[in-house]
RNA sequence: GCCCCGAUGGUGUAGUGGCCUAUCAUGCAGCCCUGUCGAGGCUGCGACCCGGGUUCAAAUCCCGGUCGGGGCGCCA
């Protein structure tokens, strides 16, 4: 079992650099790491009351605030005793300033034969206000040993947020998209955004919401594709966008939201094969990074997973290059497993199932069914599949049996795009507002989408994409 | 859109027709304690989703509603 005091004593994250405030000289995370430094010197901290034990005429306080822990001690003897008496009888979770002298905490008792701690740093506190009542009970405890459903999470997502573990899990977030802009970058990735209000699909396939853009109907944006596409087409080279997408499908599962983050690239002068490979190195990147920089993130993580008896995760950077498994090959593997399939078959998930039992990590499945990829997908006329049928340049990233991204070489020759409308019964003239950008020259392009938050669940082993979004967007949710 | 499941104090739960003025944990409130550290001790507080029905008797069975969960389809 392992208890709340073995993640106190590290810091939750790095704020060596952080300037003073008009709050607190230091973080807690500083005092907790420099401590040795710091011992006799008076400081200003601010936090949340994490729990208040008060014993008379001495109280401990664990404060916290967004970098680490710290005990806070006050002695009644040592100041103002109606300041003491305020503090002391205080609720959890109530935001406290505090000033007092850094010193070196009193070891705790240890079991006999177990080793001693390393050195911990606490404030004898002089002076100190309450900077906002905290309301009791608390609707989710911070760390309370009681499990906590989803939905009660959800609706006080902001208490939610203080628990270290779902903490752990937004920094890690912000660090896989980091890590994700850092190498698109350094391929030469420049960063754009596209408009979110549209006047119509820019990729069919899904359901848009509808709104009023003030007289005229409109729609959320469902994909920056189209966009991302006039981009390259303009020269820009390589573009990627971190956006909101919107889907109007009521479904209801643990992978998919109404409104999602996709992380999006589009390439000049390239193919399938050449935005796979980028994708892969982006992939490697992140997952190296986290692994050599953000430990202490995943421990955080796998304390609480211990403490609920689930399994703990590690950060097993992915090999390159990540196997291939063309969509024919896919359809063979799915019928050796006994699935029912047959080539032209979407790959439903229970077919994922038997395709991960092979290859249980990161895989491209390309080379699928043009009729099955939207217009815009590229295809050679000359690669078909052994029955005959027409193949494309569209691709499919999974980790084990969960789609992570969807992409393509797109088709930049505006008269074999109309004609793919035609063959898929569309007409070409309700698609000029996506064909005219192709009638002035354009280069040959590739580009993917990838779902932000499906990532993050594979890092962070959750599951339920709910977990690794702030305010989740899904059939019944629109608030908070 | 289809299929399945669930709803008990603030939170997480026990409960399968009478043993329930409902279990346990956590929480909350109050008291004791001048070095706790998963603090401890004592005393309290707080719940059967809503509406209808069956029955001598319903947290428990039936119907409807509301809310939630899981799976499928579709997708990222």
């Amino acid at each position: 079992m392992i208890h709340n005091q073995v993640f106190l004593r590290q810091t939750m994250r790095d704020s060596s650099q952080w300037e003073p405030t008009s709050y607190r000289t230091h973080t807690i995370g500083q005092i907790v790491s420099e401590g040795a430094s710091l011992v006799g010197e008076e400081v200003s901290v601010a936090g949340y009351a994490e729990t208040i034990r008060g014993r008379g005429a001495i109280c401990f306080i664990m404060l916290r605030d967004g970098t680490g822990h710290i005990q806070a001690f006050l002695k009644k003897d040592n100041m103002n005793p109606e300041i003491f008496d305020l503090i002391q009888s205080s609720t959890r979770e109530s935001t406290v300033q505090v000033t007092g002298l850094v010193a070196q905490k009193r070891p705790p008792k240890v079991a006999e034969g177990e080793p001693m701690p390393s050195p911990e740093y606490e404030i004898n506190v002089t002076s100190g206000e309450i900077l906002a009542e905290a309301a009791t009970p608390l609707p989710v405890g911070i760390i309370d040993d009681v499990k906590i459903g989803l939905d009660i999470r959800l609706d006080n997502r902001h208490l939610d947020l203080r628990r270290s573990h779902v903490n752990a899990m937004f920094q890690l977030r912000s660090k896989v998209l980091q890590y994700g802009r850092e190498h698109l970058i350094k391929e030469g990735f420049m960063e754009m955004n596209s408009p979110k209000i549209i006047a119509s699909a820019s990729e069919g396939g899904t359901n848009l919401f509808p709104m009023m853009y003030f007289d005229t109907p409109a729609f959320l944006s469902q994909s920056p594709q189209l966009y991302k596409q006039l981009a390259v087409l303009g020269g820009l080279e390589r573009v990627f966008e971190i956006g909101p997408a919107f889907r109007a499908e009521k479904h209801d599962t643990y992978r998919h939201l109404n409104e999602f983050i996709s992380f999006d690239i589009e390439g000049a002068w390239m193919n399938d094969e050449d935005v796979m490979g980028v994708q892969e190195r982006m992939i490697h990147h992140i997952w190296s990074s986290v692994y050599e920089n953000d430990q202490s993130l995943i421990d955080v993580i796998n304390e609480y997973k211990v403490s609920q008896g689930e399994n703990t995760i590690t950060v097993e950077v992915p090999e390159l290059p990540f196997p291939r498994i063309p969509y024919s090959e896919a359809i063979e593997i799915v019928k050796s497993g006994g699935g029912e399939i047959e080539w032209g078959d979407d790959i439903e998930s229970h077919h994922c199932d038997l395709i991960a039992a092979k290859y249980p990590g990161f895989h491209f499945l390309p080379r699928w069914p043009m009729s099955m990829k939207p217009f815009y997908i590229y295809h050679n006329k000359n690669e078909k599949s052994d029955s005959g049928g027409q193949l494309s340049r569209g691709f499919d990233l999974n980790y084990g049996r969960d789609e992570m991204t969807s992409g393509g070489q797109r088709e930049h020759r505006v008269d074999v795009l109309e004609q793919n409308l035609r063959d898929m019964d569309l007409n070409p003239e309700d698609f000029t507002f996506y064909t005219d950008g192709f009638r002035y020259g354009a280069p040959p392009h590739a580009g993917w989408g990838l779902g932000v938050a499906r990532l993050l669940m594979v890092l962070t082993g959750a599951g339920n994409v709910r977990e690794v979004v702030l305010f989740p967007r899904d059939r019944t949710r629109v608030t908070p």
